[in-house]
RNA sequence: GGAGAGGUGGCUGAGCGGCUUAAAGCACAGGUUUGCUAAACCUGGGUACGGGUAACUGUACCGGGGGUUCGAAUCCCCCCCUCUCCGCCA
């Protein structure tokens, strides 16, 4: 959500914003409906003032009692039409998209997406590289057709060394955040609807989210959820921040609509499992927080010799929640390209606002939060593993920094 | 799952229709004094949204939502949450 005073102050902004977003909410509109809604309490306020006034007359004065009754017929039907008024208003602010970073580029899709930088070797073969979902059923690793038959297409199982170099993955993920200053978090995998809105994530993503049945909860898409709930209606003191928090979790996403090439496999799944780095931070230090999580996000597939490129991601493929964005897209040699393994984005104050998370310092300054929400690794990671670190035969080496907690270095076929 | 007790400011906790502008204590901030890893005393408070150049001022907020009333933290209804005991359980 954005700050209703600049939407008043400064409407020629938050429309230009909208125009590059591609998002057709009428500013002028919502200006008008957000007068009248502060002209409605205005009187509302002043009729209450005189019921508070006169009703203290009451005792003695009858004839304040028949003026008092007047006065709550009158409000009624303010308090009726306010109540109209707020809702309208409330729908377009929800809708609104965040304020874009003046850097931002334009575009409509991922293609549009600038490139920063590129870093590490791209891996050469003399064979044919074969993709994850190939080596996963070779290794007998990755197991989606019994993911299908127990729970639905979209679900599968991590199986044997799989599964291993899975835990140690994550395991180690969370230690080198830990080693950087990041406090660790086991949260809950379900959240309230309060929880999903304050995030963002509804109603932007409503297609996108579980929700359990008979029940105010739904599946997390992600532990950012839950992580940045975790100080909701909370006031954090500016000396303690940034605070750095990361969870492991399941994330789980319908993905309603998604198909074709890029679902082959596990890259694209109802069920995938993260490593989050979730910053809170005053609003001055929030672009030095973005690029931590971006250092950090490196240092990780660096450690881990995956070649990566960075891409400043445009206007077009940028959720609305966030103020700017990267994504890391990782090599993958049995796919033959970049695809994205982490996003990293500055949401400023857009959910803070929301689940009214502030600051007050001592002296006396006060304002709201702002949020850092950085995927550290996921599945897609270890697939990328697989697929750059093949030989010919399907045997997947392991990265040297894994190897400790694996208690392997290769994965062959039959063993 | 069964039974009971509760939700009041940063915290503890009183208030149970209008003397509440929410007591008191703790903590906090400022000050005074005596002193030396502190104590005593005095003074001061919250949040949000409005109005005003301001000093100031209005409204709302006692878990949430309805209701009764001229007037609700207080009475009534519904919901949520927490705690204790019993049962079950990794």
């Amino acid at each position: 959500m954005i700050d209703i005073k600049l939407i008043r102050e400064n409407p020629e902004l938050v429309k230009k914003n909208c125009e590059r977003r591609g998002c057709d909410v009428d500013i002028d509109a919502l200006v008008k409906i957000e007068k009248e809604h502060r002209s409605t309490i205005q009187k509302i306020e002043e009729l209450r003032a005189d019921r508070n006034r006169l009703s203290k007359e009451c005792r003695d004065n009858p004839d304040a009692r028949v003026k008092v009754k007047e006065i709550k017929e009158e409000l009624a039907t303010l308090e009726q039409q306010q109540a109209r008024i707020e809702k309208e208003l409330d729908v377009s602010l929800f809708w609104l998209p965040n304020l874009l970073h003046p850097a931002v580029p334009d575009g409509d899709g991922d293609d549009a997406n600038f490139e920063l930088r590129k870093e590490g070797t791209v891996p050469e073969f003399s064979f044919k590289p074969r993709d994850h979902q190939e080596l996963g059923e070779l290794l007998d690793i990755i197991d989606t057709k019994r993911g299908a038959k127990v729970a639905q297409s979209g679900f599968f199982y991590w199986k044997g060394k799989g599964t291993q170099l899975c835990n140690a993955l994550f395991f180690w993920t969370q230690q080198q955040l830990i080693n950087s200053g990041f406090t660790s978090f086991m949260t809950p995998c379900v959240a309230k609807e309060k929880t999903l809105f304050g995030t963002g994530y509804l109603p932007f993503c409503a297609a996108e989210t579980y929700a359990l049945e008979d029940e105010n909860l739904a599946l997390i898409g992600t532990s950012e959820q839950t992580l940045v709930g975790y100080h909701a209606d909370e006031t954090l003191n500016p000396e303690e921040m940034p605070l750095r928090y990361c969870a492991f979790s399941p994330c789980f996403r319908t993905e309603a609509g998604s198909y074709g090439k890029e679902s082959r496999g596990i890259f694209r799944v109802h069920q995938f499992h993260k490593v989050e780095q979730i910053i809170f931070c005053m609003p001055e230090d929030a672009e030095k927080c973005h690029d931590e999580c971006l250092v950090n996000e490196e240092a990780l597939l660096k450690a881990l010799e995956i070649p990566y490129r960075v891409v400043d991601v445009c206007v077009g493929d940028m959720g609305a929640p966030g103020y700017r964005k990267y994504d890391i897209e990782a090599y993958f040699a049995g796919y033959g390209g970049y695809r994205e393994v982490t996003s990293n984005t500055n949401l400023t104050d857009f959910q803070t606002r929301r689940l009214n998370i502030r600051y007050k310092g001592k002296d006396g300054s006060k304002g709201l939060v702002n949020t850092i929400s950085a995927t550290a690794v996921t599945d897609r990671v270890a697939i990328a593993i697989m697929e750059n670190n093949q030989l010919e035969d399907g045997t997947v080496l392991i990265p040297k920094a894994l190897q400790a907690l694996t208690g392997f270095d290769k994965i062959e076929p039959g063993k």
